[in-house]
DNA sequence: AACATTACTGACCAAACGGTCAAGTTTTTT
DNA sequence: AAAAAACTTGACCGTTTGGTCAGTAATGTT
């Protein structure tokens, strides 16, 4: 058989390869969990013989250990939202709606990284003592200082911080509960948006920031 | 050998070892989700032959399923403390105390939950779509009577509903991360307080209503 | 064209799994 | 004290799993 695609990338075909793995992986180990997630099934959603699978990635925990690392990476990246400069208003604001954003992006992903936590972090265990908790030490110090500053209502940061998380991750991890009680249905951008605007009012105000 | 032990209930002997398997097995379910836990694991926590654990439920979903009724029941019956009678302050203030209550003392139950959520709820479907829907419909409605009577912020109800479960059990779920955070250390007695208060603190001013 | 590297895959395997069962022991009932 | 019922367990089994490997095809390099 022909070959009917241009390659004009030395090194195309391997990345490319290793996406549509990921990708299969990361649906795979959020409905099924990482013992549940047979190299068969990421296979098959994959559309590649397992053993293609096996040429790519040595084990089943090193698929597992990129697709966390990527929703990590992602989520870090989000997190420059949290802009300490703009204030605690818009920090908060944007903050809140880049995770919201998120949650309904990467679904697959946050529902990946709570069953590893939940499961007590074995394999990322590393990320949370650097980078996650260095960054989340360095934002509680901005809340803080917002507090002393009389710029919003004293509240322990760490406990903002939680609820933030909780609260716009529910919409990703819990989204089949949500659906069910939705009559089946799956959020419409309307209630997307009902959704954002209820979360980021509750928490700015009950933090004693007006809303935008 | 002789028993030493004075057994004075016929169906003691029963119950009390399903009550060992099931507590060993939320605990497995918990860490390993439900593929990841064997029965030979659960047997070994319960400290009984594999055998035994199968004399007393014939399949591992059959433990599983038990295991995830009981606390789906526990979570059902603290819901009878957001009383509608006593006004929105009191009764969001009294179910999240509740909510909280659980999240540290049935932190295992809380796991398996948000598992089983997380897969698409393959077994308790029915739960989800009778029970909680009409629990949930009915506070919702009861939140939107006091909005309407001008008793608190128009807040969409079933976000602050979803905002309460989120955030509350978080505290269960999340407590590898939040433990993380904690210098490796679990929540003292003053720091449960303290998230207690935070979490309805924010809550409670976020949709209107003055803390107690 | 010759060679080297990368990509692909069916067939296979040891290990681990959920579950069974026959043979026993203990407890309850008569 | 005998019979029945409930409980206990080591040994076993068919199936599924993650992973390997030898052999082949395609692509890139000289």
């Amino acid at each position: 058989m022909k070959n009917n695609t241009v390659s004009f990338q030395k090194f195309a075909k391997r990345s490319q390869n290793e996406r549509i793995i990921l990708d299969a992986a990361e649906k795979v180990f959020a409905e099924a969990g990482f013992a549940g997630a047979t190299t068969q099934l990421i296979a098959d959603v994959a559309n590649l013989p397992k053993a293609n699978v096996h040429y790519y990635f040595k084990t089943k925990q090193d698929i597992y250990r990129q697709v966390v690392y990527n929703i990590f990476d992602i989520w870090m990246e989000a997190a420059s939202a949290f802009d300490t400069e703009l204030g605690p208003r818009e920090a908060l604001s944007r903050y809140i709606d880049k995770k919201m954003d998120l949650a309904r992006s990467h679904p697959y992903g946050s529902k990946v990284w709570a069953s590893e936590i939940i499961q007590g972090a074995p394999i990322i265990q590393d990320y949370l003592e650097g980078q996650l908790k260095e960054w989340s030490k360095d934002r509680s110090k901005h809340i803080q200082r917002w507090i002393d500053g009389g710029e919003m209502d004293a509240i322990d940061p760490e406990h903002l911080l939680y609820m933030i998380w909780s609260t716009t991750q529910h919409y990703a991890d819990f989204a089949h509960q949500i659906e069910t009680l939705n009559s089946g249905e799956p959020f419409s951008d309307a209630q997307w948006q009902t959704a954002k605007l209820s979360v980021k009012t509750i928490i700015l105000k009950g933090v004693g920031l007006s809303p935008t």
